[in-house]
DNA sequence: CTCGGATGTTAGTCATCATTAACCGATTCG
DNA sequence: CGAATCGGTTAATGATGACTAACATCCGAG
């Protein structure tokens, strides 16, 4: 039996392939600090080779964001409802975030260095999005803490935020197991101290 | 009587004017996302006049990340030496990272994004200067908790450094005061989870 | 008053870079 | 067998941008 064929074009694995270099340049020297030629070269095509991929360089960082953004949503969005009560929620969301930063360190980076890059038409997708993912967190959070007012949940998930995306600035400092155990438990902890007052 | 003139040379009010709307434009774009006669622009100076005050663009990102991490870490220095044990040193450095976050969020930005471009010799100095500002606070965290191993202070460290400069993309979720106070009271709570084991 | 330094200006110069053009080999499909 | 599409190549092209040159102005000191 042959596989069906999804709507959405079959992701050819060159262009996978050049976002994931892509991706890993950007995060060193940012956008504008990396040509065309660079992102060729280090997947063994040549420069202009990547416009039979993208329409621009432009393009290329408008989908890597997209996508990311996209990523961190339906994740989010997935795990939330599969949980039984809001202390699981948290601790999914707290997981599926983790697991991203450990596993995809460029990505995190890129993702909130070069917005301000986007050209205009996916630069509001994009921010539609990111306004999404923090919802998610802001409402798993107003179950567990109904009294807080949500400028105050919506700071907090940010920080948290910051606090997990820290692992491209603590590379090999633990191994991979124990910096998430030791991210989540500073998180949960962060988190529940949410409850005093103010 | 005459001002005793100090050796280094009297910072024209024109460097910081530059440096400062340099680290804004830097904040937003990139280092390569901004030109020259933008940045003179800003400071109603245009283009080339700049080399009159840097010797060139590199130069001048040098020396804005240079100060940055200078300021960081003598702060800190004076902070935790002043304090009377432990916690309080812990509080200090945490209210002086918190203070700098919130007073110069596009420093902060660019500190921790434009490493990457900014030129051999200087670049190891920076990074000298970043480390010695991470291992005062492992200092002081080591006599709050000494079982936890340094790379696990040290992780932990990088993580209180994210949540805390997380302040750029929270911006006006809160108030200054209870902004600075939620951070506080958020690191403070991530931290003593460290006395537990593992 | 005038000399010199500090600070600007505008008009090049030279590299770099994104993008396009023109061309080519392979693979698929009719 | 073609013919087309895919994914590459190298050689323009055109902008942009960092930096330099040449020249002006202001101002303080001798």
């Amino acid at each position: 039996m042959t596989v069906v064929r999804s709507p959405t074009r079959v992701p050819s694995p060159r262009r996978r392939e050049i976002l994931d270099a892509a991706a890993t340049l950007f995060a060193a020297r940012g956008f504008h600090g990396v040509s065309i030629e660079e992102i060729g070269g280090a997947v063994g095509i040549s420069g202009p080779a990547l416009y039979r991929h993208f329409s621009g360089k432009e393009s290329l960082l408008s989908e890597m964001l997209l996508d990311i953004s996209e990523r961190l949503r339906t994740s989010a969005v997935e795990r939330a409802t599969r949980a039984a009560d809001g202390e699981q929620a948290l601790d999914a969301l707290l997981a599926g975030q983790i697991d991203f930063a450990l596993d995809h360190p460029a990505l995190i980076t890129v993702h909130d260095r070069e917005l301000g890059n986007v050209p205009e038409p996916a630069r509001r997708r994009i921010r539609r999005l990111q306004r999404l993912y923090v919802e998610e967190w802001v409402t798993v959070l107003t179950e567990l803490y109904p009294d807080a007012p949500p400028p105050r949940l919506r700071a907090a998930t940010h920080a948290i935020f910051g606090l997990l995306n820290s692992t491209p600035h603590s590379a090999g400092e633990l191994p991979r197991d124990a910096m998430a155990a030791l991210l989540h438990r500073m998180a949960r902890a962060a988190l529940a101290d949410l409850v005093n007052d103010h």
